[in-house]
DNA sequence: ACCTGAACACCGTTCAAGT
DNA sequence: ACCTGAACACCGTTCAAGT
């Protein structure tokens, strides 16, 4: 044995990579937090300096964009050309729904960066083949990707709790619908049971199927 | 003159209150952006010391969860029950849009909190009502509901820049389109010009439209 | 009841020094 | 080229002291 040779010690810690970094932040943030993260916290988790990471990020900005961009790219976006245009809508809307499933904490994240590579050129992509496949001309093919991004992304919000604006409803329903003005809330109340069952799942496929719907239903270039 | 009698000192510098501290808050984001502000600088605005404010606010994120109160109470719900539910629905999800306009930089901010008030139950009550004059059942107006909420805080992320995953494109169309791999994103390429143009209104009603068409085609109670 | 300054335990990042 | 410690200018919040 040759204890604390270098080839021991970079056995031990292995270099010091971008990569690395970004892997950490992704597993500091699902542990304890998107509030939870900060350099000098990432630092100790890899047992290193704090301004040693900036020798691999330019700073925790660029950082937060490297865990938005690592998650997205892992994205399952396997497609079947020749499957109907309304189910590789359906399997592009779910893919992204299953990486947010996969990384719950890293939404906010996600869900809050703009991009600089083409990693959310991607699922883009996709979107427009299939609104193209489906007989749609382009500008109505953009608008449909542009729908599409939309309902995804709101969607996720309401399941991870933005825009969660009934949330001391959720949490003691009994107790809090019983407060609430009759006068004001009559709809509210009348469906407290309803609001109270949570089925997200449920909701995204309605949604979902709402907006698939109304596209099948849409005037199409091959119509004509 | 009497100065600094204590009137006089209360005229010059009202007496401190949530409310204040709250606006004052909205302001310097919406000079600033959300990520300026801090208690320490609210406190320098209202030329008042940092610990003064922990009187009227326990911390800072209820002061977040203050402006983000506001900024939905600002909501502007009036409602013609006579109207097609059809007009009623259009109206609300716009009347969210529009006050997203009124406060475009306190969005980050309402998109990321819970409420622990009844204000985010308004237009969840308008949402339901109308669902309800539509004829729909009970748990389909609350997932009518949950749909619209969904796509109108995800269309509202998109315009802001949330999720905005082409934005390398946005800003410099013409130079990155060019570098992109023709292979991988043949559609995105073919439709460079209309990805780079911005139309966020018309875009954003024609998802409005596709989910309103989507509920017009659903079968109704009212149609047994 | 309201205000305040000092202090504590944190931040991100610059800089100069090391190898 | 990569790592590092000290330092700077900030944070949110506790506490004890004032009125």
């Amino acid at each position: 044995m040759t204890p604390d040779t270098p080839a021991d010690a970079s056995a031990r810690r292995p270099a010091l990579t971008r990569g690395r970094i970004v892997r950490a932040a992704i597993a500091l943030i699902e542990r304890e937090g998107a509030d939870a993260l900060s350099m000098r916290r990432v630092a100790s988790e890899l047992d290193v300096a704090v301004m040693s990471l900036y020798n691999h990020v330019p700073n925790k900005d660029a950082l937060l964009e490297g865990v938005a961009e690592h998650v997205v790219s892992g994205m399952e976006l396997q497609d079947d050309p020749s499957a109907p245009w309304q189910a590789r809508a359906r399997a592009l809307v779910r893919a992204f729904r299953t990486v947010a499933h996969e990384y719950p904490r890293c939404m906010t994240v996600v869900l809050t960066r703009k991009f600089h590579t083409t990693v959310g050129l991607r699922p883009a992509e996709r979107a427009l083949a299939l609104a193209e496949a489906a007989g749609f001309d382009g500008v109505t093919a953009v608008r449909i990707m542009r729908a599409l991004m939309a309902y995804a992304l709101g969607a996720q919000m309401r399941e991870i709790g933005f825009g969660k604006w009934l949330h001391h409803l959720d949490t003691s329903p009994a107790a809090d619908f019983a407060r609430l003005d009759a006068g004001e809330f009559p709809h509210v109340i009348a469906l407290g049971p309803v609001l109270a069952r949570h089925d997200p799942e449920a909701d995204f496929e309605f949604g979902l199927d709402l907006l698939i719907g109304a596209l099948e239903a849409l005037p199409r270039a091959a119509d004509v």
